[in-house]
DNA sequence: GCCGCGTCTTAACCCAGGTGATTGGCAGCT
DNA sequence: AGCTGCCAATCACCTGGGTTAAGACGCGGC
């Protein structure tokens, strides 16, 4: 029983079921815990991804940097969620995956995974589900990035993120840490910072939300998931009812 | 020995290696080939996916319809590619897939794949990656959608459709049948069809590309893939470099 | 040979969001 | 206290792409 199997079993129980064998099997998996600093990369475009990752505390984005060096955020990673599970079958990184903010991750050697994947169907059926929950997430900020315009882009990001931090217990008080600056919440929605930042005043004036000194706070989920257009089925959780979520206790 | 799993088999070997055996596996797999007449849906939003679709010929499109009727395509499947793999672990579908054309197309059940799964690795291996390249596939239409002024757009949007073709083995005298009207193109990239009308004659008048009569033919490919800043890594195919790939005939 | 419809093309106008530059607050360091 | 760096907040101005509308060019059906 490990803090980094642990943290997986917990992640994928909320997209699935887990057998009581099964979970055991992951709750035992172990691997390194590394401190990651923020800002600093754990895996480089380029690389050739070796360990799936665990977020363990703080905060990972995964982007590419374009041309021009425009940066292109695909993706945040809260504690407990696992980016890098592409790696045990996809060699070249076609992305970067860093640190927000102070990190502290795990790092899963893939041979471990492949054994618990070769072996046990419902470890496979959970790992290989989760990496399509991501793929569906791609495909919903494609949507976003493309359809919607700013203040709906905006509140979309916000309740897909409220959602997943919801799910992972992370939601105090209708409100989570969400250390992001303006200009990382640009990248991500295809927006400038300047232009985020008109915006933002619009949500906040509007009693949707409030975000500030890196704390998310929702006011009023209706008129925020409305403004987004958000249905949050694209995250394919067990309990998917918008913000109206279950408990979602940490493991 | 059957079309479907010819076909299903080849298109897996652009991705990685096949053994012997796996091979064998693979062509014996059978299923219902179908008719699709054009702008008609195989599987709906919302639908539950229980086979995986094997494009025969034709063209297909994956989208969703947002608000205001707005139309997000997040994908085009050319013949021998392979849509909706992920409804092995995905139950709900949070898009559709439908003809752009009309096409024919061959459906496995999803019973048939998961029994090759448990007993095969190399065919476990080669199926999860397809889903993953996908998943790499939706992350560059991300970026590009996001990031990219219209005239990048539609020259990355070409070029990988090119060498998506162009291992496919469609390509005939550096052209291929892209048979989509500009307002499915518009709906692809993010812009309006008057946009990427204006935008088409710039890629033409500079003699990059001609695209006429639903056929694209590539007259400059180094203008093209710099114009759209265009790196075909992501595709993850194991012979990658531009267009001067190998030569990829069918089955 | 004509009609109807889908698609492409073009034009005139408009606005959401980009650009660039400045200010002020706040935290950490010396 | 003063300095430095980061980030939020604004302002004035500009432009890429959206909007609306109106022809033109096929092409299949009758």
């Amino acid at each position: 029983m490990t803090v980094i199997g642990e943290n997986l079993a917990f992640h994928l129980g909320l997209i699935g079921e887990l057998s009581v064998e099964d979970r055991a099997a992951i709750v035992a998996l172990d691997g390194e815990v590394r401190e990651l600093p923020r800002h600093k990369d754990i895996i480089r475009h380029g690389d050739r991804g070796t360990h799936a990752v665990i977020v363990l505390s703080g905060l990972l984005q995964r982007y590419t940097i374009g041309p021009e060096g425009k940066r292109q955020i695909h993706s945040f990673y809260l504690p407990t969620d696992s980016p890098c599970l592409e790696t045990l079958y996809i060699d070249y990184m076609d992305n970067s995956l860093g640190a927000v903010i102070d990190s502290r991750v795990g790092l899963i050697p893939n041979e471990q995974l492949y054994r618990l994947i070769g072996e046990r169907e419902g470890v496979r059926k959970l790992i290989w589900r989760e990496t399509l929950v991501q793929a569906a997430v791609f495909r919903e900020w494609l949507m976003r990035n493309s359809n919607l315009p700013a203040h709906a882009k905006l509140a979309h990001f916000f309740c897909e993120m409220f959602v997943r931090a919801k799910v992972a217990g992370l939601v105090i008080e209708d409100g989570f840490d969400l250390p992001i600056t303006q200009e990382t919440l640009a990248d991500a929605v295809g927006l400038t910072a300047v232009h985020v930042n008109r915006t933002l005043m619009l949500l906040r004036d509007a009693g949707a939300m409030e975000w500030r000194t890196g704390r998310l706070t929702v006011k009023d989920w209706a008129k925020l998931s409305e403004t987004g257009d958000f249905d949050p089925h694209y995250l394919h959780l067990r309990a998917t009812s918008g913000a109206g979520l279950g408990e979602g206790a940490r493991g």
